[in-house]
DNA sequence: GCGCGCCTGCCAAACGCTTGCTCGGGCGGA
DNA sequence: TCCGCCCGAGCAAGCGTTTGGCAGGCGCGC
């Protein structure tokens, strides 16, 4: 099938897949039009279709190289044999993936019931699959070791963790009220201590 | 101006704002279409602005009763004198409030920036600002008489908490896996004391 | 109690516009 | 001469919205 247009190796089409990431990372996946796309690149829009067959094309390519890249921090966060340390390092590590992969958070947020239901994006639930059972295999094996709370829901946890973690991905531009690393440090104190004040 | 249409305290009217804001929740706004709106009542598209004079007219209808209701729950749990005890009033009230309005947070969350952009819509960024006064006055008086840690920023604590509120409604019925009430009490045991265990 | 006007609720058929996408052709460098 | 890259023009489909009209019920004057 490859290549109907450009092959993947051009430096053009890798530049036309950043500029339509700002846009959908700004306005989402489908509120972007291929329009907006060819205007930042100064061309017209169907000129777009020689480098990609469609619009998913190209959010194809953000979305399976922001799961790579995922789950290629994870599955080395995974090899920690400390708990504690490892879902450190999940933190750190999904915080600075997230950073480098703005468009697709924002695309699966937005329009993660639009992807999941085609075949095409099969492979976000299955990446979503290892995500969730990385975090709930640290979390278990921390509560089983006595390191977490004995009344922990791993898998609420997780539910909730995850997509706290997202979250500041959405404002890291907005306003520079705080760098990544505040913001990660900020988070790693509340999800370890709480907001509440020790003797 | 009004009534353009049908008088707003028809309950036809009511019913209609009812069936959209299902399909809001679902999908959000932008892409939610007035036919689909229409097929669920089972009229014709057309008809719809028998009722309403826009598609936008809809959606300010469910945020605006929803950001009503908010504010009004925030108000009263800020008359509490203790700042823990207000903070868990705030959460109880979100997470019963957002349980209520699940197609204004979709909106919200999906479509903010469109909405935010247009001056009809403009009393949203004014609750915003008083949602983030009473979580960042609370939190700060709780810093202040020793009751959380010293060196809690509470404008970032509350950018985290408020997001992370909104996160159970999105999968409060995909799956029956958790009551309202379990999500909540693992919400503020996570947000007081954390996941590490305590001799 | 009957006709009349009015109101609510909806239909049928479009309108102007935007969407993603197609296709033949041209241009410049290798 | 080829090939990567783009233009110019356009298509079908879908979007929110408008318009004119019709059916039925309710109240009011006579």
């Amino acid at each position: 099938m490859w290549p109907v247009t450009t092959p993947k190796n051009s430096g053009r089409r890798a530049h036309l897949v950043s500029l339509a990431g700002d846009l959908f990372a700004e306005k989402g996946f489908r509120a972007t039009t291929v329009r907006e796309i060819a205007d930042a690149a100064g061309i017209l829009s169907g000129s777009l279709y020689h480098h990609f067959d469609s619009k998913e094309s190209i959010g194809d390519e953000l979305l399976s190289a922001f799961l790579d890249d995922v789950l290629a921090g994870y599955r080395e966060a995974a090899t920690d044999t400390d708990p504690r340390a490892a879902i450190e390092r999940i933190v750190r590590s999904s915080t600075a993936t997230l950073s480098r992969h703005r468009a697709a958070l924002t695309m699966l947020q937005n329009d993660w019931a639009y992807f999941s239901a085609q075949p095409r994006f099969g492979y976000l639930r299955t990446a979503m699959k290892e995500i969730e059972q990385t975090w709930v295999d640290q979390l278990t094996r921390g509560r089983e070791t006595g390191l977490f709370r004995a009344d922990l829901d791993p898998r609420l946890t997780y539910r909730l963790l995850r997509d706290i973690l997202w979250i500041p991905t959405s404002w890291s531009q907005s306003k520079g009220a705080w760098t990544n690393d505040e913001i990660v440090d900020g988070l790693l104190r509340l999800l370890f201590d709480g907001i509440t004040a020790r003797p």
